[in-house]
RNA sequence: GCUUCCGUGGCUCAGUUGGUAGAGCAGCGCAUUCGUAAUGCGCAGGUCGUCGGUUCGAGUCCGACCGGGAGCUCCA
């Protein structure tokens, strides 16, 4: 029986039935055959030894495409485990994904492994890719899926199953010469196609990522179709050690971090020098801009985070301290300080938008293995400022602080970047309606301005949706360092209040915004992104004159 | 916080199977003024992260703690 098959681009051919998408692929040419990674069949991601039955749209996927990387890494993750079982019979097997730039497996595993015993299983891999196996997939129901695996002792596998058991599907698994692996697929249709990868490093990792539960060993690896994209890969690497903000931090001595304050970084004369730079040019465009500045103590008492709601979700990243039987706490966030000083007169509408910027140094217990470098530190710089509103106001006050980080990260900088908006959280307060105009608000004053954005359901702030700025550096990596957030919140608990033109008192709306967002990681983000040489104008040292002759030598 | 690796003069590192610390750069002194990746000679600088243990004897072995790296968890 001769069935249609719709290929890319539209072109219909025909093709006896049963035949598979690899034969398909051989068929228009061996350098799509070499490089098909998997398929889609009317838009299901599929093995390309899936057998075609019926007429149906062909896909097929090379490294190139998103969902073809992911077939061949994650081909590249049961090479690796099939290697470490090989060579450590009673491993336990956890999972194994691909990610971002290669893939991972997790194993439970008495054995250490380290550096050399990497070696050993790059070795056995190697063995595995030569030896060319094909992997093919088989089914089995639950109740048979699990009994296999209590067999083979691999009682991660049977926690993953089980979790499926209820739905009544088939548990899918793949096979690949003896090793036998769950997995949803799909994959490479042998291991001879994974020519160039690398385990990279091996650590601790907790089985599902749940901290009360076993640590396994997590080793890392990275796959390519071609030798030179995995060299080049690791040479970016390589590229990225060179730049290390740690690393030229020290170097040109502008920060340190002592034994004395892990986590509290301490800039030195120069890195002062380009830190005060950066916030000249901050505070020049923000007066510009309508900004007032202010200050607020770095250290309040404990009823204030009470109110703000801070006290009941983040106590135990705080810093307190008992003080004539008065606990305080050293600020984690500016924002009560600013909602303070809104409150400490009568306002009016004339007033509105007020925008109050705030240079706040923060303090946060962030746990010991989290720090690095001024990326992650124990205190910081925020740029600032809180915009309190009418609802009329807040499309424009929206595009107003887009408008600053534009001028910031790409007129200035010359760093691309994009923006995601995060939407109500399950746990979050205040009404829907209220919810829904604040995420209309930042969604038609992004798109107005002609931008377009990435969408993070539920991922927004319990106390409003968030519009984030992320900026790209010159080695393609991307920090989230900008922020808009809209609160409806902090209004209510503090009960700000401004008189109307109604003469009626009014509950102001407020937007909590960052452009630089941490003064101190933005500097390391700068560090890396120019390896050291900043512009001009940020630069510590600017000139340096070598004097070379007798007259210019000092006078003994 | 968890897993793992690491911690030697300001910096980058050597220190074999445990026997009372080495180099280069930087610094200082003297000499050199010699054209663009580092002039020569010399001096100074370390209770080998801290505390405890094993040993006749520990930088070198063991433990605890402190700090750091990688990742996990977290990131208002």
């Amino acid at each position: 029986m001769a069935i249609q098959v719709t290929l890319k681009g539209g072109v219909i051919k025909e093709f006896d039935a049963g035949i598979r998408a690899m034969d398909i692929a051989k068929e228009l040419g061996m350098g799509l055959y070499k490089a098909a990674c998997a398929c889609r069949i009317d838009g299901a991601l599929c093995d390309l030894r899936t057998p075609l039955t019926q007429d149906c749209a062909l896909d097929i996927l090379t490294f190139d495409d998103e969902d073809g990387k992911k077939a061949f890494r994650h081909t590249a993750s049961h090479i690796l485990a099939q290697a470490v079982k090989r060579l450590y019979p009673g491993v336990k097997l956890a999972i194994g994904p691909a990610i971002d730039n290669g893939f991972y497996y997790d194993f439970d595993l008495d054995t250490p492994l380290t550096p050399e015993e990497l070696q050993k299983i790059e070795a056995e891999m190697k063995a595995i890719v030569k030896e060319a196996l094909p992997l093919e997939k088989h089914e089995l129901d639950a109740a048979d899926a699990i009994a296999l695996m209590q067999g083979r002792g691999e009682d991660y596998k049977v926690e993953l199953i089980a979790e499926h058991a209820g739905k009544g599907e088939k548990i899918s698994f793949y096979k690949q010469g003896e090793f036998d692996e769950l997995c949803a697929g799909p994959h490479l249709p042998d291991t001879g196609r994974v020519k160039a990868f690398a385990l990279t490093s091996c650590t601790g990792a907790y089985w599902r990522g749940d901290a009360s539960k076993k640590m396994l060993q997590r080793v890392y690896g990275t796959a390519f179709p071609k030798k030179e994209e995995l060299e080049s890969y690791l040479a970016a690497i390589e590229e990225a050690k060179k730049r290390d903000h740690r690393r030229i931090g020290k170097d040109l001595e502008l920060f340190t971090f002592l034994d004395e304050g892990p986590g509290f970084p301490f800039f030195l004369p120069k890195g002062m020098i380009l830190r005060n730079n950066l916030l000249n040019f901050w505070r020049d465009l923000h007066m510009q801009r309508g900004y007032q500045e202010i200050a607020t103590p770095i250290m309040l008492n404990q009823g204030l985070w009470h109110t703000s709601g801070h006290w009941d979700h983040y106590k135990d990243n705080m810093y307190t301290t008992l003080i004539d039987e008065e606990t305080f706490c050293v600020k984690p966030m500016n924002c009560p300080g600013g909602m303070l000083l809104f409150k400490s007169k009568r306002r009016s509408y004339r007033e509105l938008p007020l925008r109050m910027g705030e240079l706040g140094l923060v303090h946060r217990h962030e746990l010991s293995g989290a720090l690095h470098g001024l990326m992650r530190v124990r205190c910081f710089t925020q740029d600032d400022a809180h915009i309190f509103m009418t609802p009329e106001q807040i499309k424009d006050e929206i595009k107003g602080v887009v408008s600053i980080i534009d001028t910031i990260y790409k007129q200035t900088f010359g760093f691309d970047y994009h923006i995601e908006l995060s939407t109500q959280p399950e746990d979050s307060m205040g009404e829907k309606e209220t919810w829904d105009l604040a995420t209309d608000a930042l969604h038609e004053a992004i798109t107005e301005m002609g931008y377009s954005y990435k969408l993070n359901p539920g991922d927004g702030a319990f106390y409003g949706p968030k519009l984030d700025f992320h900026l790209t550096d010159c080695l393609g990596r991307t920090w989230q360092c900008g922020t808009i957030q809209l609160d409806f919140q902090m209004p209510e608990r503090f009960e700000l209040e401004y008189i109307g033109a109604d003469d009626q008192p009014h509950r102001p709306i407020m937007i909590h915004r960052a452009v630089l967002g941490s003064i101190e990681r933005f500097i390391g983000i700068l560090t890396e992104h120019f390896a050291g040489a900043f512009p001009l104008w940020l630069a510590p040292e600017q000139v340096r004159i070598l004097c070379i002759a007798d007259r210019h030598l000092p006078a003994a």
